[in-house]
DNA sequence: AAAATATGTCAACATGGCTGACATAACTTC
DNA sequence: GAAGTTATGTCAGCCATGTTGACATATTTT
C-alpha cells in the first residue's frame, strides 16, 4: 500500500521510462548499420561512403554542399569518401548549367545497385518493424522521429 | 489519369515510405548524439566513454565482460577509454565475491554526475518526442525500437 | 596438475571525424 | 575590367575509436 500520488496525472512518463527509450535507440541503431556495414566491407568501403552514396542515389545532381549540409561533416572529411566512389565509378559529377562552379553528384548503374544492395537489410528491417505495429505503424514511427530531430531542420 | 492499380490492397507501406523512415532515423540518431557530444569535448571524452558511464552508472556492478557484450566491442578498445574512466576517477572497479577473477564496475560520485549531465539533453530531446505523441507515445516508441533491434537480443 | 575463464596489455593498423592553409575556377559587384 | 565572393578541391597532420593478433596474470574448474 502505497501512499496516494500527489499529483493528479503525471503530464509525462517518468524518467526511468525515458531512459529506456534511450538504450532502445542506442541497440536500434547499433543493429540498425550492422547489415549494411557488411556489404560494406565486401567493397572496402565505410559506413560514411553508405551515407554518401544514398543520398546521391536517392537526390540525384545533389551538390556537394548540399550533401556537406545532411551529413554535418567538413568537405574535407566527405571528400576522401567522394573521390573514392568517384574514382571507382559509382558516383558521377556535372557541371552544373547555370551555375558551372558547382558539381551536380550521380550515381552510374553500379552506384545505384550498390545503394540498392546496402538499403536492403534496413528496408527489412524497418519494414518489419512498422509491419508489425499495424497500418498506424509507418505515420507514427515518422512523427517519433520527426520529433526527435532538432527544430532547424525539420 | 493513371490505370486502376493491379492490387486490391497493399500489404505493406511502400518502400518509399520505408526509405524516408532509414533517412528519418540517421538524422535523429545524428541529432540525438550531438548534446552530449558537446558536453563530452569539455571533458576530453568521446562518445565511447559516453556509453560505457553510462551503462556502468545504469547497472552498477556490470562486469567487463556484460559490458563488451552490450556495447558489441573488442575488450582492446573497451580498456581504451575504460581505464582513462577509471584513472579519471569516474568509475571504480571491486573484485567479485564469489569470483574473484571478475572486475564489478560502479560509478563514482563524480561518475554518476557527469552520466547525469549527459543524459539530460537526451532525455530532454526523446521525453518531448513522446510527449508529443500523447499518452500512447512512450510505449508506441518503445515498441517500435523494439522490433528494430535484432531478435536474438530483444 | 592441467585446463578453462576473466581480464589486462602491447603493438600495429584502418576509418573517418577534425583544423588550418592554400589553390582554382566561376560568378557577382563596383 | 578589377576586385571580391563563392563552390569546390587538395595537402598535411591530428585525434578518437574501431579492428586483429599475441601474450600475461590471476583465479576457478576439472
Amino acid at each position: 500500500m502505497r501512499p496516494a500520488p500527489q499529483q493528479i496525472a503525471p503530464t509525462s512518463p517518468p524518467d526511468e521510462t525515458i531512459v529506456e527509450l534511450i538504450e532502445l535507440l542506442f541497440f536500434a541503431y547499433r543493429d540498425f548499420t550492422a547489415g549494411p556495414d557488411k556489404i560494406l566491407a565486401e567493397f572496402g568501403f565505410g559506413r560514411a561512403h553508405h551515407r554518401v552514396l544514398h543520398f546521391v542515389n536517392r537526390y540525384p545532381g545533389l551538390r556537394v554542399a548540399d550533401l556537406l549540409d545532411i551529413l554535418k561533416i567538413t568537405k574535407q572529411s566527405l571528400a576522401r569518401v567522394l573521390k573514392q566512389l568517384v574514382e571507382e565509378g559509382y558516383i558521377a559529377q556535372r557541371a552544373g548549367t547555370s551555375d558551372r562552379r558547382v558539381r551536380l553528384l550521380y550515381t552510374t548503374a553500379e552506384g545505384a545497385a550498390l545503394a540498392g544492395r546496402l538499403i536492403e537489410p534496413q528496408l527489412k528491417r524497418v519494414g518489419r518493424a512498422v509491419a508489425a505495429a499495424g497500418d498506424a505503424g509507418s505515420p507514427a514511427m515518422a512523427r517519433l522521429l520527426l520529433a526527435l530531430i532538432d527544430k532547424a531542420e525539420q
